[in-house]
DNA sequence: TTCCCTATAGCAAACGTTTCCAGCTAACAT
DNA sequence: ATGTTAGCTGGAAACGTTTGCTATAGGGAA
C-alpha cells in the first residue's frame, strides 16, 4: 500500500518535490529542508516525520536548485590538456575519486592540445558555476590565459603548470630530480651522445627536465649537445619525425630519452623502422612511467612518478582550497627506475 | 575605457547577471534573455544593443538558473562499469566529443564493477537532473536495476547491454560474428583444446561471445569442452588464477582466447610464468583491440571493433532520444583480425 | 505571577533565469 | 476614420530550494 503510493509518486507525477513531502507531512517547506539537511534547529520528532515521509515518496533534491539557492554546485571542473594521454586519463581518475569521497563530481573536458578549446572550456565551466577548477594547461602563455585563471572568483589547482602572476594552488612533479638520476646513470655508462625529445618548453615538465638534464652534464663536466634535443612537441608525430632525424646524425646517439606518452609512440616507432632494439643498440629511458608500459614493456627504463598520488593530491588541495585555505603547492617527487631498455647502445 | 569598466565588472562585482545588463541597456530583463537566447520576437536593434551591452560587461549566463527554469541542464550522465578497462576510458572520450559538439557537457562515474556504488551513482545523477543517462551496467540483473532504468524519464542508452523489460536504446556489438570466426580460423588450423576465460554471463558480450564460441563448434561439428571454459569475472585476478588453472590442464589447452582487458592481463602473466610464448607454444586471441595493443604488442590477433564508433553512436543515440524519437538498438560489427599471436600451439 | 530565554516552527524573500500574458505602436485593410 | 493584425516590449509569475526573520510555546528564575 505505502509501497504503491511511493511507485505512483516516482512514475507518474513527474518529480517529487520539497513541497509535496512539505505537505504530506504537514509541516513548512521550511521544515522539511531543515530536517533533511540536517540543520540543528529542528526536533527528533519533526526531523524522524519528515525523513519517513521523504523516503516514501522517494523523494530526492533537486541539486540544481539547491545549487541556485546555496549558490554552491558541488562540481568541480577538470580542464585537461589532452586526454590522449593515458596518464591524465590515471590522473583524472583517482582525483575524481577522492572528490567523490567529499561530495563533489567532477565535469572533465579536453582541449586536445588548442588553445581556443581550452578557451572555450575555462568558460563553459564558469557558466556552469563549478566550485573550483583544476586544469593541465596547454601552454602557460596562451593569450586568454589572464581572463581565465585572473577571472574565476573560485579555487584553482594547477597541474604541472607554473604561473607565477596567478594565485593558485598546484602539484609540480620534481621532474629534475629524476632526469638528473637518469641522465647521470648514462653518462656513468659512458654514453656522451644523449638524444632528448619532448614538448615545448612554455610548460614547466619540460623546463624543470631540461634543468635536471643540463645539470648532470655540467655535474660530469661534459658538454651538452644542443643538436641532440628536440624540444618542440608532445606529440607522436612531432616525435617520430625528430627521432629519424635524430638517429641519422653521425656520430649517432647512443641512448634517447623520450619526454612523455607522444614522444614514446613516436620514438619507439622510429626505432622500429631503423630495426634497433631498446635496451641492445641504443639505451632508452622514457620520462614518465605509462599505465601501459607495466604490462607488455616491462622492459622499460623510465623515470616514475605516482600518478595517481598526484590525481589525489589535487583533489586535496581543491577541497583545501574550497574550505578557504590560502593556495599551496605541493612537489610529487620523481625517481629513476632501471630496467634492461636502459642498457646497451655502446 | 569601455574595456576598464568590463575588466571592472569581472573582478569587483561578485558576477555580472542579466538583470545588470537590462539596467545598463535600459530595457526589460525579458527583453535580454530573448535577445540573447535567440527568440524570434526581437527587433536587431534591440538584439544589437542588448549584446553590446552584454560582452562590454562581460556577461556570462548563469546555467544553473538557466536550467532550473527551463528544465534543462544539458548535461548527459555517463555511468561506466569500470574505467580501469582502456576501452571504457577511449569510448567515454569519443562520447563526450561528440556530445559537447551538440551542447552538452558529461558527467561520468565510475562504478569499479560495484553494484552498490552503481546504485548511488544513478542516484546522484538523478538528483543532477541530467537530461540522459548513458551507461554500460555492471550487471543486467542487478536489484536496483529497476528503480534505477524504470525511474527516470530521460532517454537512456545502454551500452552492451540488453535489458528486455526497458524501452532503453543501446548499441550492441557484434561480438559472435568475431568469435566465430577467430575460432573457427583456429579449429581450422587443427585446434581442438580452445580455452576461453572472460567474465560472468549477467552481461550481454558473455552471452553473445559464447553464442559465437559455440557455433563455430557446431559448425566445424566437434564437441565443445567444457572445461576449458572459465566464465565467471572480468578482472585480472579472476583471469590470471584460471589460466594457471587451464594450463595445468592435461592435454593443456593449444589456443586460448581472452574476453576483455583484465583476461588479457591475467592470462599473460599467466603464461610469462609457465614460459610460454604466445604463437609459440600457444596460440593466443584477445577479444578486443585493446588500445595499449597496437603500440606494444602489435603482434597479438584481435577481434576488432571500433570503439571510437560505439562512443559516437552512443551519444547520437542520446541525441536522437532527447529530440524525442523513439529509442533504437544500434549494432557495430567486430571482426577477426589474424596476426602472429594466433600462430603455433600444436 | 511576571519576565525572559530557549527551542522549534512557519512565512516569505531570495537565487538568476525563462516564458506567459498583456499592452503598446504602427501599419494595413476596410 | 475605424477595426484588425502583426511585431515588439515589459511585467510578473514561475522553477525548487535555502535562510533570515518572526512567532509561539514552554520552562526556569526572579
Amino acid at each position: 500500500m505505502t509501497s504503491d503510493k511511493s511507485d505512483d509518486a516516482r512514475s507518474i507525477n513527474q518529480r517529487v518535490t520539497i513541497r509535496e513531502v512539505a505537505a504530506k507531512a504537514e509541516v513548512a517547506l521550511s521544515s522539511v529542508s531543515r530536517a533533511l539537511s540536517g540543520h540543528p534547529d529542528v526536533s527528533d520528532e519533526m526531523r524522524k516525520r519528515v525523513k519517513e515521509v521523504a523516503d516514501e515518496l522517494g523523494y530526492e533534491p533537486n541539486l540544481v536548485a539547491q545549487s541556485l539557492r546555496s549558490g554552491v554546485t558541488r562540481t568541480i571542473g577538470f580542464v585537461v590538456r589532452d586526454i590522449n594521454n593515458p596518464m591524465f586519463a590515471l590522473l583524472a581518475r583517482s582525483c575524481e575519486h577522492e572528490l567523490r569521497r567529499n561530495g563533489y563530481s567532477m565535469i572533465l573536458v579536453n582541449s586536445d592540445g588548442n588553445i581556443e578549446n581550452e578557451n572555450r572550456n575555462f568558460s563553459l565551466l564558469r557558466r556552469r558555476r563549478v566550485d573550483g577548477l583544476i586544469a593541465s594547461l596547454v601552454s602557460e602563455d596562451s593569450p586568454y590565459l589572464r581572463k581565465n585563471l585572473a577571472g574565476p572568483r573560485c579555487p584553482l589547482v594547477l597541474l604541472d603548470r607554473e604561473v607565477k602572476w596567478v594565485n593558485a594552488s598546484a602539484v609540480l612533479a620534481d621532474h629534475a630530480a629524476g632526469v638528473h638520476e637518469a641522465v647521470t646513470h648514462l653518462i656513468n655508462k659512458g654514453h656522451r651522445e644523449i638524444a632528448f625529445v619532448t614538448g615545448s618548453n612554455n610548460v614547466y615538465p619540460t623546463r624543470n627536465r631540461l634543468q635536471g638534464f643540463t645539470k648532470a652534464f655540467e655535474d660530469a663536466n661534459i658538454k651538452i649537445q644542443p643538436d641532440l634535443m628536440a624540444i618542440g612537441g608532445f606529440d607522436a608525430e612531432y616525435a617520430l619525425s625528430h627521432a629519424r632525424i635524430l638517429l641519422h646524425r653521425n656520430p649517432a646517439p647512443t641512448a634517447i630519452l623520450a619526454g612523455g606518452h607522444g614522444a614514446l609512440m613516436g620514438i619507439s616507432r622510429a626505432l622500429k623502422e631503423k630495426n634497433l632494439t631498446m635496451g641492445k643498440e641504443i639505451a632508452f629511458i622514457a620520462l614518465d612511467q605509462l599505465p601501459y608500459l607495466e604490462v607488455f614493456s616491462d622492459n622499460i627504463s623510465t623515470v616514475y612518478r605516482d600518478t595517481e598520488a598526484i590525481g589525489r593530491e589535487a583533489a586535496r588541495l581543491m577541497l583545501e582550497g574550497i574550505e578557504g585555505e590560502a593556495p599551496r603547492v605541493s612537489i610529487i617527487e620523481t625517481q629513476f627506475i632501471g630496467r634492461t631498455s636502459s642498457q646497451g647502445g655502446l
